[in-house]
DNA sequence: CTGAAAGCGCTTACAG
DNA sequence: CTGAAAGCGCTTACAG
């Protein structure tokens, strides 16, 4: 009948020219937008059988379908994603908290995370928690109300406040970077002790006598990467005390800071272990700076391999860790999980590589 | 009547301890949420007072606030997020679009944004456009589903676009760092013409008889700045033709081979205008690794002032371009005009700085 | 300051 | 392959 109705005033007034319509069905309504039912009306079905055209379009008919296809066209219909979680209850939308937005590595992490859910369907919200619980906490509490489907953490504390707050409530989550104590809890992530270990082991391959470290930021992952360096000197016979750390950001002016202070303290120091590349250009710009030779009078290395480290006179140093993808691995188990479907392995290492330059 | 009964749950059963009273609402439930009406059954009230309680505590009464939060603690309530946009047809969510997320430049636009959102209560998709207008058109479909009352775009293009999928339908968008042509549209940015113009009249004050350019990306902004480059350089009377470019992304690693391919097109050229830092950090790079003296031999200007350049060896002369401030002041404008307060500049120039360093 | 009713725009589950 | 009914969990607008 309303079918009829329609292609009727159609027929009547300009043919293939709804513009008419759409300015009428948004005045009818209070909120002005079209409505899957508007759709329905014009292709002359119920809405009901759009949804389905727009969800799982092999159980429409071709004709239907074709008329649904045209009708949304016309009307600009775009379907409401609040009605549609609130009724199926599912968001499509992933939580992620990482620690900073700043820093390169996680972008890195982003992307990898996005490009498997853009093709996955899913949304995601993206929260940075700069390294604070209590910010952590609060994110957790506002993305809760978004109702996401599952969360992507980038620490185990994260994964532990969530399940307080979800109170019995059940969504799954992926820690990323750490690898979980537990087996069955979800990780996907690589050893920053073993890296730091191997940052040790290949400074004194080369012969260095006195390696030393700096780092800032001193995050639970930072440590990692130092117990690990200090254990390799540890093993090798050597002090491990040569070092230098401040709990601030850690920026590439900090690099030189740390590596003046380091200079200071340690004047026989030869070589440093810098927990990441924005430091490790920093001590390169110092050394530059008093004319020290890198590496003849001090080798540096860094970590994460950021885009420079490769390209730098003289090339850094540094350990090319998976953070691209573990966003993407972490995402794929999480929806694998999402999907009911089984998963190899609940606990990922990913690994690193230890890339070799002239700094050292 | 409810609320008497629950009371009386409580004192028969355990006061104090409503776990249970979770279990069985959850189990109540297909979709196992608390809901508002159980927060209001819990503290013996109506739905929209909870409601009100939430909103504007300001409008209810003392001693019922404190059992609703009481209750909402004990139910571990979360409001859902997606019930209150369709009802309310607000979502509290803007959609932003930038052309990359592996740009430091962008990253701090999104801090700006995310503090003047966050406090603000608002929260933000944020979508990577990879300079693309497929992807734009794409991304911007997607958010539309999401319903969101504003939107905070990286292109002129970008709002066409909108305009156009919006197809009548009114959401408010503010463009960010191009300045619109119209001074109703609303716009934070400030002029890349004008810069590029800045850099080139500063290398020639310095006595740089050729200056050339070096760019990558090739980006509509890009574009900008060399135009006022080339125009400074014109205006001098000087050659406006020395210059390399390439359609590719921009990396360190692009401008030490866009330094190499400089100097063997232009032999004679004494200074360059990297139209990003990255490219200016490669080039000093590369300067280094040939032995080339910056800026006895070969000037370097970047743009951003990106956190390296002030502590590189030699320091880089580059442009310090507001961009935290960018993101904040749209973020402020778009909130101001959905509120429907007036808005004193529609186009607002928050300009530029030549920090002039060691480099040039 | 508080509440009962209606509705936001979808989807689920049930019929046919 | 298609549809009528009911419901998701809030808020708006109207009363009191």
């Amino acid at each position: 009948m309303s079918a009829n109705q329609h292609s009727l005033n159609l027929s009547v007034s300009k043919p293939n020219t709804v513009a008419p319509t759409v300015k009428a069905i948004r005045a009818s309504r209070a909120t002005g937008r079209v409505t899957i039912v508007d759709v329905a009306r014009a292709a002359g079905v119920s809405s009901m059988t759009v949804s389905r055209a727009l969800k799982t379009p092999e159980r429409v008919q071709q004709d239907a379908h074709e008329r649904i296809a045209a009708a949304i066209k016309q009307l600009g219909y775009v379907p409401n994603k609040a009605a549609s979680i609130l009724a199926s209850a599912r968001s499509q939308v992933i939580g992620v908290l990482v620690p900073s937005l700043t820093n390169t590595v996680f972008i890195d992490t982003l992307s990898g995370i996005r490009d498997y859910l853009a093709q996955a369907g899913y949304q995601f919200l993206i929260g940075e928690t700069g390294y604070s619980r209590e910010q952590e906490r609060q994110l957790i509490s506002t993305y809760l109300a978004h109702a996401p489907d599952g969360f992507l953490l980038s620490s185990a504390d994260q994964c532990e406040m969530l399940r307080q707050q979800l109170n019995g409530g059940d969504i799954p989550a992926v820690s990323m970077f750490d690898l979980g104590k537990s087996k069955n809890a979800m990780s996907v992530g690589f050893s920053q002790t073993k890296a730091g270990y191997a940052v040790a082991q290949h400074l004194i391959e080369r012969g260095y006598r006195r390696p030393g470290l700096m780092s800032a930021q001193l995050d639970p992952r930072m440590m990692k990467r130092r117990d690990g360096f200090r254990k390799g000197l540890a093993d090798a016979g050597r002090d491990p005390n040569i070092e230098v750390m401040l709990p601030l950001p850690t920026t590439v002016d900090m690099g030189a800071q740390l590596l003046g202070r380091l200079l200071q303290q340690y004047p026989d120091c030869d070589a440093v272990f810098c927990c990441n590349d924005d430091l490790a250009l920093g001590a390169l710009f110092e050394c530059q700076r008093r004319g020290i030779k890198v590496p003849q009078q001090m080798a540096i290395a860094g970590f994460n391999d950021l885009s420079w480290a490769a390209c730098a006179t003289p090339s850094i140093t540094t350990v090319i860790t998976p953070r691209y993808d573990i966003g993407h691995k972490a995402a794929q188990m999480l929806i694998q999980q999402l999907n009911g479907e089984t998963i190899a392995k609940a606990r990922l290492d990913l690994g690193f590589q230890l890339a070799v330059r002239e700094s050292t």
